[in-house]
DNA sequence: TGAAAACTGTTATAATATAACATAACGGTT
DNA sequence: AACCGTTATGTTATATTATAACAGTTTTCA
């Protein structure tokens, strides 16, 4: 979370841009896009999109902040991913909910799929769709 | 590659437009965007965006037809997708090719990481970042 | 045949992201 | 302190990607 490894900058070394942005996906519990953003943080002296994405980059370039293809937003994250795990989503077809899963498990067999065409993989970014659980309750019980 | 099951569309069906877009996707072996097609059809009497997007959504629901995330670019597909295998790509972070993988060796392993948390997946849509084979060589020569 | 559904063409606009440039702050060296 | 390279910032303008909205046409099929 605060720094789990050499891997990782220590947060105490974000600059102000990036410190704001940060927090305010922090603040969130779902993804953010980049203008959601800037709507956010305009009070704080932020008014362009190059101030965000600037900030961005370096925040998911890090590993502290994801971004959310399908979306095109962005999501802070409390794993590690020291080793160079993957990123994950599970992302629910029917209430867009989204939670980020570990990569652990399927990281051999990913390896074993790439390594037999010579592939040299160094980390998986994807989302799986399907149903969470509430929403598969929700279903039984209709 | 043209009906392997009763689950895709036969070919025949596509539309004038859908059938342009698709045969621009197969004659070219690296991924195009949206634009990138227009231009190439305007001869062909296509010339808005809308005709263009309608004609990838039509094929990326068949499954004929994937959309490259992190580019927003799409390629056409010649694997089957039946059972509802997941899409996943191998990106080269070096020369920028890609290859698309099959994904039934981590289709276990994906489905037991998110079972734990009580999600029921349809489908992984992902890429891997690596380095692909011909240009892992030319690292190790030099 | 005749209504519903799907596809088409078109214009305009929304949403997402970057180029380019000028200035300011930071960090280490002499 | 004065210097210099690097990094971060602020700003304007623009590029790129994607959709809304509407009118007309073709296809499907009961
Ligand atoms: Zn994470
Ligand atoms: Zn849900
Ligand atoms: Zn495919
Ligand atoms: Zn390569």
């Amino acid at each position: 979370m605060t720094q789990c490894c050499e891997h990782h900058p220590p947060e105490e070394q974000l600059t102000r841009n990036q410190r704001l942005v940060l927090d305010a996906l922090r603040s969130e519990d779902g993804p953010l896009t980049a203008y959601n953003l800037l709507d956010r943080l305009r009070d704080e002296g932020l008014r362009a999109p190059p101030q965000i994405y600037r900030a961005l980059e370096k925040l998911v370039e890090t590993g502290i902040v994801h971004r959310l293809e399908s979306r095109n937003a962005f999501v802070s994250c409390n794993h590690a991913h020291c080793g160079g795990q993957g990123v994950l989503f599970a992302v629910c077809d029917d209430c867009g909910s989204i939670e980020e899963l570990r990569t652990d498990a399927i990281d051999a067999a990913l390896r074993s799929t790439t390594e037999a065409i010579g592939f040299h993989a160094h980390r998986l970014a994807g989302e799986v769709r399907g149903v969470c659980r509430p929403c598969g309750l929700k279903k039984t019980a209709s």
